[in-house]
RNA sequence: GCACCCGUAGCUCAGCUGGAUAGAGCGCUGCCCUCCGAAGGCAGAGGUCGUGAGUUCGAAUCUCGCCGGGUGCGCCA
């Protein structure tokens, strides 16, 4: 796939390589610093490199004399790029070791073409080689509807995946079900009284500990539909587990259906509660005992905030402290049974059996302190053979022109993810839970998100991608339709487009290559969504240059050959906006 | 007390894993619709990148110490 930015570094490797060849340079320089990169300030150049810099310490000289070299050496070779080919660019040095080079308009031409011929598949990319790659995400615990910071590790997982598989990775969607600790035992003596109720018993208060929530009101009428009265006056240790188990189901029922309403999709739903019973704890920590990583011992109380219940105990604990971790880590309640932590050891164990070395995991604000544990986890159960990003959503804050949304499960004045997506839909949620830097808090304003305007950053980019398509529907009336498909724009006369305007933006869109595999590397979606605003500001710069300069417009009843080549060009911004909203997953728009 | 995250324009935030004169939106000032969508755009003002050191050709970015804010801290998940 076509990237000026690859082809360039692979040109200045080449240079590089032929120098140390001739022995002007070492043989074997470690070139992977060398980058390729825009530059700040346009006025620099194209695109600049910093190879003499990072290679001046090597090869023992003056990074201004080896960037002279390296200039020189360059000049007058061959770039290949899309389907150019040629000496068409120039190169300077500049103050500290800097070599700019600046591409003549035909290799930006070439760009469009790649853009046009590839459609929404340009960006693709094979960094990650194919590489599996495991993302859990969502998680939310099935006992109950999914609140909008789960939304949040939704939108941000499910993009992540997205822009990964763009990337060249073979991704895995999980989402893990905690399905067998004692939360789900709560939930089920909850739905209990529910089902009482539902059978015309008059319940008093919910009791504190349970859940009050209502929607257990119709699970409890499920349930009293489906089994009639059978449980009725039966001991807990009867009913406990066949109500945990419709509980969950339709807990989980209820949060795919939530998922199903953004877009959401998993490959696989791993169960806690099988992982258990399929005696992977046991042989999880067996694993690690042969490796001397476990042993009995008394925790201290944690300093500045001892809990008034403390009581030092001994304990089985893992050695988390011989991976990173700052104490070392409990596996057993003191009820004999396993620790959330320890089942959690064995779920991250049995993907790296599944031959997953490259897992992400993404979690909520309040699992912040959890991941130094996981981690070293990871790492004593795979031998540091596998490697665990864990990417914490911080909180959303719900506002309404400006106004905080109280919430408050107990007052039931709890807005859930469901509530909101109806509300604003599933494009404006995702779009706008990608604004912001997943570690950053967010503030969400549903009168903003229904704007119209500039503030409205969807808005903003939707409007670019329709008033691109009201641009090709105008031309629709002066040519053929066969005229205007991509495959037939890819062959208009690209060599009129000579204004500088119209010069940046392609240089703003031949970025996009490099804008997916930067995210991809640094797991951060949310430069997709940052990305795109700035192509549509360059978009709408462009159109409003029309507005003042009649010659600039897009389509010139008086010049349809230079039409076609505009045409081109604004079909480029829609693909590479529609590519970039495709990772971010929200349709683009033809009219608003 | 310890750990993690954060501190960038008046406000809300980007800053491409160390690059050149630090950017955008809002707000403020002044402009642009006979014309492909003004639901937009242009120009101006606005900065000791919390702070002090260190690392090097080069630091908002990496390291350490402070200051300030958030979150979490055995037998919850």
């Amino acid at each position: 796939m076509t990237n000026i930015f690859d082809d360039v570094r692979a040109l200045v490797l080449a240079t590089i390589g032929d120098l140390a060849a001739q022995g002007a340079l070492p043989p074997e320089l470690e070139t992977s610093r060398v980058a390729v990169e825009p530059p700040r300030d346009p006025a620099h150049g194209d695109l600049a490199t910093n190879a003499a810099m990072v290679l001046a310490g090597q090869a023992r000289e003056n990074p201004l004399a080896l960037a002279e070299t390296l200039a020189g050496a360059l000049a007058g070779r061959e770039l290949a790029s899309g389907d150019y080919r040629g000496p068409g660019f120039t190169v300077a040095v500049a103050k500290p070791g800097f070599i700019n080079i600046r591409l003549e308009p035909a290799i930006w031409h070439a760009q469009l073409r790649a853009i046009l011929a590839a459609g929404t598949t340009y960006g693709d990319s094979d960094v990650g080689a194919g590489e599996k790659v495991n993302i859990e995400y969502v998680s939310a615990n099935p006992t109950g509807p999914m609140h909008v910071g789960h939304g949040r590790g939704a939108v941000v997982g499910d993009a992540l995946a997205a822009l990964l598989t763009k990337a060249g990775f073979a991704v895995h969607r999980e989402y893990y079900i905690n399905d067998a600790g004692a939360q789900v035992e709560i939930l089920a003596r909850s739905l209990y009284l529910r089902y009482r109720q539902a059978l015309g018993e008059e319940i008093a208060a919910i009791p504190e500990g349970l859940y009050p929530g209502g929607y257990l009101i119709e699970t409890g009428q499920a349930l009293a539909t489906r089994d009639g009265s059978k449980w009725l006056g039966r001991p807990e240790s009867e009913w406990s587990g066949p109500l945990r188990d419709f509980a969950v189901a339709r807990m989980m029922a209820l949060i795919r259906d939530d998922l199903a309403r953004l877009g959401v999709q998993h490959d696989a739903f791993a169960s806690e509660r099988e992982l258990v019973a399929a005696g992977a704890i046991e042989e999880c920590l067996a694993a690690l005992d042969q490796r001397g990583l476990i042993y009995t011992g008394v925790l201290d109380p944690p300093k500045g905030k001892t809990p008034d219940d403390w009581e030092p105990r001994p304990q089985t604990l893992f050695r988390a402290t011989q991976f990173g971790d700052d104490v070392d880590r409990p596996l057993k309640k003191s009820d004999g049974s396993w620790t959330y932590f320890a089942a959690d050891i064995a779920y991250h164990r049995d993907k790296y059996r599944r031959g997953f070395g490259n897992l992400i995991d993404v979690w909520g604000a309040d699992h912040g302190g959890y991941v130094k544990r996981m981690q070293a986890a990871v790492r004593a159960v795979t031998d540091g053979n596998a490697a665990l990003d864990v990417k914490i959503c911080q909180l959303v804050n719900l506002f309404d022109q400006g106004q905080p949304v109280r919430m408050s499960k107990r007052a039931g004045t709890f807005v859930t993810l469901r509530e909101v997506v109806d509300e604003v839909g599933k494009d404006v949620f995702r779009f706008m839970m990608l604004t912001r830097r997943n570690d950053q808090a967010l503030d969400f304003d549903f009168a903003k998100v229904a704007e119209q305007s500039k503030e409205n950053p969807v808005f903003y980019v939707q409007y670019a991608h329709a008033r691109a398509a009201s641009v090709i529907r105008h031309a629709a009336e002066v040519f053929a339709p066969d005229e205007l498909t991509d495959a037939a724009l890819v062959d208009a006369a690209l060599v009129q487009l000579t204004d500088p305007a119209e010069l940046a933006l392609i240089r703003q869109l031949a970025q996009w290559p490099r804008v997916v595999e930067s995210a991809a590397e640094a797991h951060e979606p949310h430069r997709i969504a940052f990305y795109l605003q700035e192509v549509a500001a360059q978009f709408h710069m462009l159109w409003n240059k029309g507005r003042d300069e009649a010659t600039l417009r897009f389509i010139l009843a008086s010049d349809p050959v230079l039409t076609r080549a505009r045409l081109a060009l604004v079909r480029g911004v829609a693909i590479v906006i529609a590519s970039g909203l495709a990772i971010i997953g929200v349709e683009p728009v033809e009219e608003m």
